[in-house]
Order: structure tokens, then C-alpha cells, then sequence
DNA sequence: AACCTTTTATGAAAGGTTTTACCGGAGCGA
DNA sequence: TCGCTCCGGTAAAACCTTTCATAAAAGGTT
């Protein structure tokens, strides 16, 4: 950890708690008892140190502080990526923003804690934090196997955890009901649009992308439909990625009438190529995504999506890793509910709602319960 | 600070630098120095330092390290608003992306700063932090002003400061190219959308907003248009905001043939208003807003809007708190260029480039000359 | 072998707080 | 008056690391 190295701004040395006691005329255990337990000591004497404390501007030292009583304040939120490209992600924020609204009410802090020179472990061992929400990152990777050793808890997101509680969604089912909806569709030639990932996760098909991918399958087997391995695409996670893999597909003579993506950013991607094309979506094309961003009700066409519960996600981490850290709560497996959200990038099938529920998943109503009913 | 209580998670005491030296058999002064200075230790009693680290797993204790050295290696950025609405405004995910840009490089971690229990003050004296990005607040500010006699070195962005650096972007010259540019198209009858601010900064047009109204106020006198005190309406800074705005001036009888929002997102929720009521954009209305966050080119019509360069502002701030930190650099105030942003939601004066430059503004480039010129 | 100079390693202090154990004194009942 | 409890407060240890001054060891000279 590099970090800074020169001098402190100005010579002003902090006010420490001795100084208090040596203007209030006591010990600096008492002062520290006027702070944090101020039944102890007499009233008189408390405001008297409070006064003083006031006076001279004292506040205590935050890291003399964590030291004494191993404990921060801080969470620590674990991602694989530079944190620029964190925030420049929706998906990101979104997820942020649930576990803010979490931290935020317990006077907790959030640390983003990303990889330190390449490196997520000299991150990990670096961060003052008191647990980690890790996100994205399976618990047997090698960079985090440290934390155990280290005793620091986490809470792993979207990722398989043995000796850690672990939130995830629905990722199987959401899948299948995307490509459920377009095989009913009666569409037989559908391009897949997956994204990249490690190799290993790659091998088993682990992880997110893993189960997405398996959803569709599925959906193909009940359909008694062939998946063939051409029409599925890996490509990256952003809106270029997606144009580029439908343009490529298109290029090299594949003439698919629906786009089943892992991601929204990639499915709106893919639309932009389709549209330039000169594809109608979704009269010539239908497409739909996962995740439902933000974006996603905003691109034009609407896009279909399976929504999952992105924020909850981050509450629900979050919960668990204070109380595990608050009462050594036990471990546990969460696994919220996906949606089908029916919007324009695919033809309205009935006039029913056009928000239908998932077979599989449920409401978020549900998905609060299914929270407490793993909690004993 | 209230934070954790509890105990935690598991009795695993954790290993500290006495005991590897127990067990490489030196004393803990050595094995500070394996760490930190290896030259000054025999190259074999390193390895058999560093070994023994290893097996036990060991890894510094960061708080007891900020102890000492009175460094975390973390930076602040102070917000005046709950987190989750903070990672659900995508200006301040620019924001954090621009900040996130440097500490990243720099191997320094970010820690989102919010008030805690309604108090900022509280959030501050908490916060295990070196220094302060403080964003949309005052150094004035009551809640900011504790800093100073704590000796934590900040820098202001989008706020005036005396005692430290500030950046700020140009928000008058992009306000009154704005104005400029729907009084040149003939309107006389504009609608100007600004936001709510604090009694003190409104007294005194002080802040973004003062800047920004004075922009388009020094516009007016220069068209010799008069700007009716009526026509200024303060809303919410969010989409429902402008809406709202629109609506209620509309439904008072006001026929404003412009719009000028303070802010993009009011502006988006002007023009849906807008539409509602059955005006074309911009054949009946020309709407221009302010910032340009990403959803403004993607709204329908595109939103002409003046772009600020939200994550310069992070990057430079950020920037200028760290070499303060490392070589208490110089005070310094730092101003960006804006820049007039033609789209859709104004009519095309000319053939010339859709995107075109503000007479008072510049390119990125000449921002950060006057960054450099600045630094001297 | 004695002495000097480097090199290598260590002891102890410092950094600021919290907390445990304890002490002196006051009040009270016997 | 003795002995007991309770109150208000304090001394000192503990948290863990880094660093300064210094000691010990190693190596080289005479």
C-alpha cells in the first residue's frame, strides 16, 4: 500500500482526550466516561467535561478508537473491478444504493474497496473495515480465501459461498422464463448473447452467467427446441459489446427473429445494430434482456426484461452481514425472486397485465419472507 | 456513533505481529522492518520473516497502522444527503467515478460520507478518513467548520471556500449561455426552473444557484428582456420536480414559449409535462437544461443542455486534496469551462456543428490548462 | 588478542482511546 | 465506633504497529 508519505497540512496537532482532562481537572478516564457512559460520574463533573471538550473541539480519534475496540464502523464493499467503471455502472449504483440505505440508518460507513494495484488481496488486507459485502466474486477465489484466515466476516453477492452467508437471485428461473416467452413465440432461431468470464467458471458454467445460461437451456429442452452452440455469444457487458455481437452474428449470416441476452445493456445494444439493420423491433425481431436497469424502461423500444431485485440485493447483504457481525447470527443462503417485466421489445402475447409475474419467482413481498423463514 | 456491539463473529483471535515473530524466533521490531524496509535486515532472516507471515496468515492490523502513522490511506467524500439518494443521482455517480479514477491509481480507498442520525458533524468526527472531498456545501457551513480546528484537510467542489481549495465549473458563463441562447431565438416569455437551496444561500444568490441565476439574469440585461420575478420558480431537483414546475405554472395560466432549468433532470420532468399538455418539443416549447447527465441524450427529444465535466470536478478535487496531504500544496481555486450542447429539445439556428462551444467556456483541454496555470 | 567499524537486530516509547480493577471517602446500620 | 456498601473517580493495561536509539554480533585491522 502506497498511499501518501509526505507531512501533515499544518503543524496543528489534534486535540487528544488528554487535553480535554487537563482542562476539565480530571482523568482522561473519566473524560471517555463522560462520552460514553456518563451515568458513572456526576452530573456537575460531566458537563464540565463536556464544556471543556467543546471548547477545545475534541472529538475522538476515530483510529485509536478502532484499534481499542476492533470495530470501525466501516463496511467494506469488495469489487472485482476499478472502481471507475463501478460507478459508471448502473447496475452498480443501484446495488450501492440498497446497501447505502442500509449503512445510512445504522450510522455506518461505506467503504468501496477495489482491486489495489492489480490486486484484490493487498486491497483486502489494506481496508480498515469491519466486514465485507463482496459482490461478483465466487468464495474460492483466490484473492478472497485470505478474509477467512483473516476473520474478517463477509457476505458473498451473486456468488457461491460454503463458509459464508450468500445472497443471490433467481437467476436459473428468471432465464428460463425469458426463453420460455420466446419459444412460446414460437421463434426457433434465437441468438443468445452471454458475457465473458473467468475460464474456471467458464469450464462449469459457475457464477451468474452460468446459471442464466442454464435457465435457457432448460427452456430449449422443454420446448424440445435445438440450442445450437452458434447461436450462443460471448461478448462483453456493455452496449457496444451487444451491438457488436448482433452486427457480427448478422454478418456472418445468421438471421435470428429473437435475441435472448444475460444483461440489459447488452440486449439495448443489440437493438441500436438491429435498427440500423433496418430490423423492427419488435415486429421483425423480439428481444429481451435481464436485470432491468434503469435504461431498460427508458430505451426505445422499452425492453423486456427479467427484473431482479438489485437494491434488495444490497439490503439484504447488508442486514445479514451486520447482524452476523452484531450477534455471529448464523449462515445463510439467500435467494430472492426474479420477475418477468413485459414491456415493448417483444410482441404482447395476451391482454392481460403487462407486468406478469415468473412462475418461479414471486413478488418482493415474498422474497421478504423467504428472507425470514431462512432466518431460523 | 452507534455502529456495532455485539461480539465477534468467531473467537479467532487474530494473529498480530508478535506472533510472527514468536515464530520466526526474531523480535516484532524485525519483522516491521521485513515489511518495510527489508534492505536493513539480513536477506535470509527476511525470507524466514516473511515465511513464517505467510503460514500464519498474517496481515497488519490497518487501524493499529493509522495509529501510529496518523494515515489510513482513505479519503472522504463529505454529502449532504442520505447515500441511497446519493448513488441514485447520476450526477453524483460521475462524480464518484472522477474521484474513483484517481484514488484508484493511487492505491487510496473512498468512503461516502453521509449524516449520520441527521448530523453531518457526527458522520465527520467518525469518519476514519485523511481528508475531505466536500460536495454542494458551504465551507461557511456550521457542520463544515469543525473540520478546520480538527486539522483534516478538505477540498470544496461546487462551494465557495476561503481557508481551502474549491473547484468549481463555470456556472454563470454556462447559465447565461443558455439564456443567451433562447433570447437570441426570439422567446420573451421564458419559464426559468432553479432549485431550492438553504435560507442563507438564497438570500444572497450564493452557491451553484446564485451563480447559475445570475448567469441568466445578466443574459436578460444584455437582451434588455425583463425577467419577471413570477417566471423564476424554485422546485425539487428530480424529474417529479420539473414536472410539477411546469404543470403549476401551466395550470396558473402562464404561456412560456422556453424553458430554462437550473438542471437537467428538471428539465427532462418540464418537457414530460410538456408533452402531457400537448406541446411540441421544441416546435411550441424549446427546453434547455443543465449539466448533461447521461439521460439527457437519451431523452426524447435530446435535451440541449450545458455540459459541465462532472467527473473532472471529482478527479480534479481529488487530485488537489492528495498533493495537499502529501506536500501541503497551495490553496488553490480551481474553475472548469462549460459548454453549450446542442440537441433536439432546441430548434437548429444554424448549420453549423451541433455541438458548439460557449463563448466563456473551452475544451477539456484548456480546463486543464488552467488547472496547470493554476498550480503555480 | 585487542580494538574498531559495520551490519544486523532489539527494547522501549509513542500513538489515543477504552475498560477493568481498584481505591478513598461518604453514608448508613448496628 | 466499627464494618459494610455504594458512589465517584483514577491508574494502568490493552489494542498493534512503527521507529528511534542502542545493543549485540560480525567482520576486518593491527
Amino acid at each position: 500500500m502506497k498511499g501518501f508519505t509526505g507531512a501533515m497540512g499544518e503543524g496543528v496537532r489534534r486535540v487528544t482526550i488528554h487535553d480535554v482532562a487537563g482542562k476539565a481537572g480530571v482523568s482522561t478516564a473519566a473524560v471517555s466516561h463522560a462520552f460514553n457512559d456518563p451515568e458513572r460520574l456526576r452530573a456537575t463533573t460531566v458537563t464540565r467535561i463536556l464544556d471543556a471538550a467543546r471548547d477545545l473541539g475534541y472529538a475522538p480519534n476515530p483510529h485509536a478508537r478502532a484499534l481499542h475496540s476492533q470495530r470501525v464502523g466501516v463496511l467494506g464493499v469488495l469489487f472485482p473491478q476499478p472502481i471507475a467503471t463501478v460507478f459508471a455502472n448502473p447496475f452498480f449504483a443501484s446495488f450501492l444504493e440498497g446497501i447505502g440505505s442500509v449503512t445510512d440508518e445504522r450510522g455506518i460507513g461505506l467503504l468501496t474497496v477495489t482491486p489495489l494495484g492489480g490486486s484484490l488481496e493487498r486491497a483486502i488486507a489494506a481496508a480498515p473495515v469491519d466486514g465485507f459485502v463482496i459482490i461478483g466474486l465466487d468464495e474460492r477465489h483466490a484473492e478472497v480465501a485470505p478474509l477467512r484466515k483473516r476473520g474478517v466476516p463477509f457476505v458473498v453477492v451473486d456468488g457461491d459461498a460454503e463458509t459464508a452467508s450468500s445472497v443471490n437471485v433467481d437467476d436459473e428461473g428468471g432465464a428460463y422464463a425469458a426463453a420460455n416467452l420466446l419459444l412460446e413465440h414460437g421463434h426457433r432461431d434465437i441468438l443468445v448473447l452471454t458475457f465473458h468470464a473467468p475460464p474456471e467458471e467458464l469450464a462449469k458454467d459457475l457464477g451468474v452467467r452460468g446459471r442464466r445460461l442454464r435457465g435457457y437451456r432448460r427452456a430449449f429442452v422443454d420446448h424440445a427446441v435445438a440450442l445450437d452452440d452458434d447461436a450462443v455469444v460471448r461478448t462483453f457487458v456493455t452496449l457496444e459489446g451487444g451491438d457488436m455481437a448482433f452486427a457480427k452474428a448478422w454478418a456472418e449470416g445468421a438471421r435470428p427473429t429473437a435475441v435472448l441476452a444475460a444483461s440489459d445493456i447488452m440486449a439495448i445494444g443489440a437493438m441500436r445494430a438491429a435498427k440500423r439493420l433496418g430490423l423492427r423491433i419488435p415486429e421483425d425481431l423480439e428481444v429481451i434482456g435481464f436485470d432491468d436497469i434503469p435504461l431498460a424502461a427508458a430505451s426505445d423500444p422499452a425492453l423486456t426484461t427479467i427484473h431482479q431485485p438489485i437494491a434488495d440485493k444490497g439490503r439484504v447483504a447488508t442486514r445479514l452481514l451486520i447482524r452476523e457481525l452484531d450477534e455471529g447470527g448464523p449462515r445463510e443462503r439467500i435467494v430472492l425472486p426474479t420477475e418477468l417485466l413485459l414491456r415493448e421489445s417483444t410482441r404482447a402475447a395476451s391482454k392481460k397485465s403487462r407486468t406478469q409475474r415468473v412462475a418461479k419467482g414471486g413478488t418482493e413481498r415474498e422474497g421478504k419472507r423467504i428472507l425470514k423463514a431462512a432466518a431460523h
